[in-house]
DNA sequence: GCGGCAACATTGACTAGACATTGTTCGGGC
DNA sequence: GCCCGAACAATGTCTAGTCAATGTTGCCGC
C-alpha cells in the first residue's frame, strides 16, 4: 500500500490518512455535494478509494460522527444528517411580550407544519440538588417540588423541561397534580400570591450525559443546550427554577430585547 | 429524522466492553474520585485491569473525550478536563440595564480574578454571506462592513464577535477603523443618526467547524454557541448584525428579563 | 397474494500486533 | 552549573484479520 501514499505533497508532517478521508468527506457534505439525506460511500468502498484498512476509514468516519454531520444506519450505511431547527422561545412562555413585526418574521421562517405535540409529566418531591438549591436559595438537600416533563414532536422526544419549587409555596396546590396546568404554572404560582416579576436565564451549552441522552433519545454527536430560567417574586424571592434540556440540532433559542433607553 | 435514537431502557446484549470501561471511568470522574487535572490510568494499565485489547481501551478513552471530560497530553497521559465558566452576558453590551440585586449575585460568583483581556480587531468589506445578508435584509452578496474580533484572556483566545453593518450607514465613520471604539459601536451607530430600539437574540448550539476550531483553539469535545444578535432601529431596519461564537466549556449565557405585566 | 424465513450487505466490536510521534527526564560532557 | 542528546514512556496511527448484530430483500411454501 505504501506506493499510493506518495501521493501526499511533502509537508512537514502530513496529515494522518483518516483526518485526511473525514476531510474530503467533510468537503463533500459541507459543499453539497452529498445533501442531507444521502448515503455515504460504504466502509468497503472507501477502504478501496483510499488504500487503506478498514479501521482507518471508519476512524475517519468516527470524526464526522462526533462532529454531528453523519449518522451510521446499520446495516443500510452511513448517512449525511438532517437538520431540521425548530424555535424555542424563551419570551413564548410569559404570554405578555407582544411579537414585533421583526420577531414574527423569525418565527415564520420556521414553521410548524401539522407537528403534534405531546408531553409527559411527572411530579415528585425531591432533595433539591446543587445546581438547582443554590438558584432556589435553599440549602442542598432541602425538600423541593420536581415538575417533571418531556415534550414530544410526532412521538420523538425534543425537550426535557423540569420545573423545581420550593415545597411550602406550593403544598396542596394545582401544581403538585401531574397534569397539565391549562393557565400555566406561572399564573398558578401568581394565584398563590407569588407573581413573578422578572427571571434570570443561564444557557450553558454541554454535550449530554448518558441520562439526557437516554431521556432524549440523542445521537451521537450531539450537543445539548441547558437553559436554565429562575424567576423571582418583586422582593427578590426565588420561587422557581426551571431547567430546559434542548438537543442543539432541533432548537434555536430566540430572545428579543427592547432597549428602554435608547442610544441617543 | 428518526434518525438515531438508542431507546434502549432494556438491554438483551450487555453493554460492549468500551463502553463498560468508558461508564467505569465517567462514574470515577463525576463522583469526584478522580477530580479535575488527574491523571487516568494508562491504557496500559486499563488493558491489563480489563483484560481486553489496547484498541479497545482507547475506544472506551474516545468515548469521554468526545464528551469533553477527559483530555490527552502527550506522552504523559490522559487527563480529567479542568472547566472553568465564565459569564456571557449580552445585555452588558447595552449598558442600560441596571443590574438588579439578583444579577449581581450571580456575576459575583464567577469573578474575574485579575485575568488580562485583550482583543485583536480586524475591519474589511465583505460580500455578506447568506446568514448575515438574511438578518440584515439585504441580498446575498452585498458588500457589508465586517468588524470582526478575537477576545483573549491571559493570552488565550475565548470569544470570537464578528459584527456587520450595511456599508452605507457606516462609511466613513469611526467604525471603519480597526481600532476600539471607546463609546461602543452601538453610541457610534447611535450617533450616526440609527439609535437601535430593539434586537433579537438567536442561540444555537454546534459542534465546531475546522474554521472555529483553528480561531478558538479549541479541543475535541468541545460545542460551541452561536449568538446572533440583530439589533434593529425604531421603524424595524436592521443596522447591525453580531455573530458571537462562544467555546462552550468557558461560557455561561446570562439574560435578565423584566415582566412588563406581571401575573396577576 | 401473503406470511415467514433465510441469505445478504453493512456496520459494530474486538484482537494482536507494528511502527510513528513527541514531551519529559536524566545523565554525560563541558 | 548548564546545555545537549539519548532513552523513555505514553499516546497516535495503522494493518489485517475474525466474529457479532441487524435491518433489508427476496424467495418459497401455502
Amino acid at each position: 500500500m505504501s506506493e499510493t501514499r506518495n501521493v501526499d505533497n511533502f509537508r512537514a508532517t502530513p496529515l494522518p490518512a483518516y483526518q485526511r478521508i473525514a476531510a474530503a468527506l467533510r468537503d463533500r457534505i459541507t459543499s453539497g455535494e452529498l445533501a442531507g439525506g444521502e448515503r455515504l460511500p460504504t466502509e468497503q468502498e472507501l477502504t478501496e478509494e483510499w488504500g487503506v484498512a478498514r479501521q482507518t476509514v471508519r476512524n475517519g468516519i468516527a470524526v464526522l460522527v462526533s462532529e454531528g454531520l453523519v449518522v451510521a444506519r446499520r446495516p443500510l450505511g452511513h448517512f449525511v444528517r438532517q437538520r431540521e431547527n425548530m424555535l424555542y422561545r424563551p419570551q413564548g412562555e410569559s404570554r405578555d411580550q407582544p411579537a414585533s413585526p421583526e420577531m414574527d418574521r423569525f418565527c415564520q421562517q420556521i414553521t410548524e407544519e401539522g407537528r403534534k405535540p405531546s408531553q409527559t409529566i411527572d411530579v415528585s418531591l425531591i432533595h433539591a440538588p446543587p445546581d438547582i438549591a443554590q438558584r432556589l436559595q435553599v440549602d442542598p438537600g432541602t425538600v423541593v417540588v420536581a415538575r417533571r416533563r418531556v415534550r414530544y414532536i410526532n412521538g420523538e422526544p425534543v425537550n426535557i423541561n423540569d420545573s423545581h419549587f420550593p415545597f411550602h409555596l406550593v403544598k396542596d396546590s394545582e401544581i403538585m397534580s401531574p397534569a397539565d396546568v391549562a393557565r400555566g404554572t406561572n399564573q398558578a404560582l401568581a394565584d398563590l400570591g407569588y407573581p413573578q416579576d422578572r427571571a434570570i436565564d443561564e444557557i450553558f451549552t454541554r454535550m449530554p450525559t448518558p441520562e439526557q441522552i437516554r431521556r432524549l433519545g440523542l445521537g451521537p454527536g450531539t450537543p445539548v443546550a441547558v437553559h436554565y430560567v429562575t424567576g423571582y417574586i418583586a422582593d427578590g424571592t426565588p420561587v422557581r427554577c426551571t431547567v430546559n434540556v434542548l438537543p442543539s440540532d432541533q432548537h434555536v433559542i430566540v430572545f428579543e430585547r427592547k432597549f428602554e433607553r435608547t442610544w441617543s
